[in-house]
DNA sequence: TTGACAGGTGAACTATCGTTCACCTATACT
DNA sequence: AGTATAGGTGAACGATAGTTCACCTGTCAA
């Protein structure tokens, strides 16, 4: 029932980005006066779905737009209703450290299996301008190809890259290799 | 420059979930009159940064909190000068469809890492009451332990579970077997 | 039947919103 | 020197924000 009030709230804001005024959720619940929007609104506050800045205005409850976090798989699964949860995030804040230099790429080919990055997964790209760490996985330009490997250096300093897939061959770049991007998150949807 | 701007409105953006008042925007820049920061908005708008509603307030962006979305690995790099963007996209909507019901774990154990599924992963497990599918993968409850596995069922109907790891043995429940949630993401960080 | 009360109505109030106006610089160009 | 012009100041405007008040229902318990 509130219940409801909430999904509405929470839709409105999905979709625009911001929160609605009272007079809005006032015909989005269908109410005929701004105070009994004022009275569920702080009611909702008090409730934890809500909250207001010092201004009185609505703003997102930190539950909002994040999932909660769970413990380790094999510790259970405990339901909301217990409450253990242990944190609660947003995917991309988790995922993205620098917004304007990521980005998502989709991948093709088998070359990273064995790093579990699979066909069809996204892996998320940073563009960087310094040097990889060795170990690192980068997405490069060699010999005039675009691939996704391991980032490795010889004793002597030379740069290689290795897949992680047995079948497949390391590259020991003859001409230039330019580093565009390092990986630094992998998601895939089921 | 008015990247600068650009950057200050976005960070208050990130830490409040909401977009700035033009007095405070005034604050944030260093202006000491909101007609300043008239200017600036019509402009940061003119140049496709900002956006404004119906009522002239300040709404993000679509590319605000969103991940620009490049084509496949191999096909390139291409550099956002290039504006060869595909779409773009935020994580959260991308991976989550039904919030309320949406948790996410972190692995443990190698199980199933033949599916691409390592230790310290995050899987972002959907609560169901429906019976699952056969193949997705499921975290269930089974003789009193949990696990993630993929569901499974013989030519009879009985259920079953599977690894995905040849060094671990598949499950045929003695007793009840209780499927907690279906699996419908993974995402891994470097 | 009565009284308390949760919950909605409708009209006011003040603060703040975005907007507009006139005016004041600097800087750059002819 | 003269003069556009981009970009800032400061004060005002109407509209809308959240808030408060008095009042009007129903419902439920005593």
């Amino acid at each position: 029932m509130s219940n409801n009030y909430q999904k509405k709230i929470t839709d409105f804001y999905r979709e625009t980005k911001r929160m609605p005024s009272y007079t809005e959720i006032m015909a989005l619940v269908g109410f005929r006066s701004k105070n009994a929007v004022y009275k569920l609104v702080n009611k909702l506050v008090g409730e934890g779905v809500l909250d207001k800045d010092s201004r009185g205005r609505i703003v997102p409850n930190k539950l909002f737009g994040e999932v909660l976090v769970l413990g380790l798989v094999e510790a259970g699964f405990p339901t909301p209703a217990e409450e253990e949860l242990v944190d609660t995030m947003s995917l991309d804040d988790y995922l993205i450290e620098n917004k304007e230099a990521t980005y998502m790429l989709e991948v093709k080919g088998e070359s990273m299996i064995d790093a579990g990055i699979q066909e069809g997964d996204m892996v998320i790209a940073e563009r960087i301008s310094r040097e990889p760490k060795v170990g690192e996985i980068v997405i490069a330009e060699v010999d005039g190809g675009w691939t996704m490997k391991y980032f490795r250096k010889t004793a002597d300093g030379k740069v290689w890259l290795e897949p992680a897939n047995k079948a497949f061959k390391p590259i020991y770049p003859e001409n230039d290799l330019k580093v565009a991007a390092v990986v630094k998150g992998v998601v895939r949807k089921y």
